[in-house]
DNA sequence: AAAATCCACAACCGCCACACG
DNA sequence: TCGTGTGGCGGTTGTGGATTT
């Protein structure tokens, strides 16, 4: 409730953080561990409240901290997932390797925001400026790549929302959502349904205009967000296990991480895949406040398939990896012989 | 050369959610 | 169920260097 305590202390020190506090906090890091953030100013002799410690070191000291000029893709990529996410900097920095939400805020409000609005896009809403009467302002017309892009984005956005709402949200359909999650009060079930098999049998690669359809089904600011479905396209390419490396139909780079467990007959609105390969896929999609999970079971095989954004299994695994490893970059063979047998000793990576 | 302004980014503030007793 | 401590998040401010006037 309310602000920390620590911080209301007098004659603790504020501001810039000099080398040598640098030093002792990272030495004590290093050899104990944080521990107790509130605790950890008197441990390590620091005069800093434990929240300044925990933000210079989550922001700054941190051994895995990429720093330094952010790449054309990095930057593209935090244009889409804000187009996506709005000003969820956290869920943002999940996606982007070794980037804390901090230097992806800076980086936004400093950079991307006043280039974007340069090109007359509005950085809030991702949609080009239009004066009072609708027309493009004066920097519309030279639209760059980008701004084109978020045109097409935003016909695309326009053509599915009008098909989702042909649909009706069947009563009967009532999702059971995971523990923890809050369950939104009215959930448009059908349009999650087709949006799921659109999603599938969409075989473009063209998903990112799909998922933001979703994302707007009932309003700008919609409890419903698909952002998760599809953002890992590019990510998620470790193959599963064994005979189950069945992609997600149309989209065959997706590769799921797989682990043993027994098939879950919870949380499902069921849809079929047809297409799949080794036979009962069950894919699962729960829509939740703020993200979407994906399940998918193989009953023959007693696999379960699973990713969820909020559960950050990514970046579990992501540290599990050794080295910079770019899922990208991860062949069968280094799959076969070196992350399979951590999968499966590691039950707690998802 | 000095002052003013701009800019990037580190750091802080205040609120919220959650765990726990 | 309630109160409290804590960590996390997003918005905002402060600071120092770079650039312009």
């Amino acid at each position: 409730m309310g602000r920390s305590p620590c911080c209301e202390k007098v004659g603790l020190k504020k501001g810039p953080w000099t080398p040598e506090e640098d030093k002792q906090l990272l030495a004590y890091i290093e050899e104990n561990g944080h521990g107790s953030w509130h605790a950890l100013p008197a441990k390590a002799g620091l005069q800093r409240c434990g929240k300044s410690c925990r933000l210079r070191w989550t922001n700054y000291l941190r051994p895995d901290i990429k720093r330094g000029k952010f790449s054309q893709q990095e930057e593209q990529t935090i244009i889409q997932l804000h187009a996506l996410l709005g000003n969820r900097w956290s869920a943002i920095a999940n996606h982007l390797p070794k980037r804390t939400d901090n230097e992806i805020k800076n980086y936004w409000n400093t950079h991307i925001k006043k280039r974007l609005a340069k090109m007359g896009i509005d950085p809030v809403t991702h949609k080009p400026n239009t004066d009072a009467l609708g027309c493009p302002t004066k920097n519309s017309p030279n639209l760059s790549h980008i701004a084109q892009w978020e045109s097409a984005r935003l016909e695309a956005e326009a053509r599915l929302v009008r098909e989702s709402k042909l649909l009706q949200c069947n009563s009967s359909n009532t999702l059971k959502l995971p523990k923890n999650r809050a369950q939104p009060s009215s959930l448009p079930c059908l349009d999650v349904l087709k949006a799921w098999q659109s999603l599938c049998n969409n075989n473009n690669n063209n998903m990112y205009g799909t998922m933001i359809a979703m994302d707007d089904l009932e309003s700008p600011t919609s409890t419903l967000n698909f952002h998760d479905i599809g953002l890992y396209k590019e990510n998620l390419v470790l193959p599963s296990t064994s005979a189950t490396t069945t992609c997600v139909p149309g989209h065959k780079s997706w590769k799921y991480f797989a682990k043993q467990k027994n098939p879950v007959e919870e949380n499902n609105i069921t849809v079929p895949v047809s297409g799949s390969e080794g036979g009962s896929w069950i894919e699962s999609v729960v829509p939740s406040l703020n993200n979407v999970v994906v399940e998918a079971h193989h009953l023959n095989n007693d696999v379960e398939l699973f990713y969820d954004d909020d559960d950050q299994n990514y970046a579990n695994m992501n540290d599990k990896l050794a080295g910079d490893v770019n899922f990208e970059e991860i062949s069968q063979s280094y799959w076969d012989s070196t992350l399979v047998n951590l999968v499966n000793s590691d039950p707690y990576l998802f």
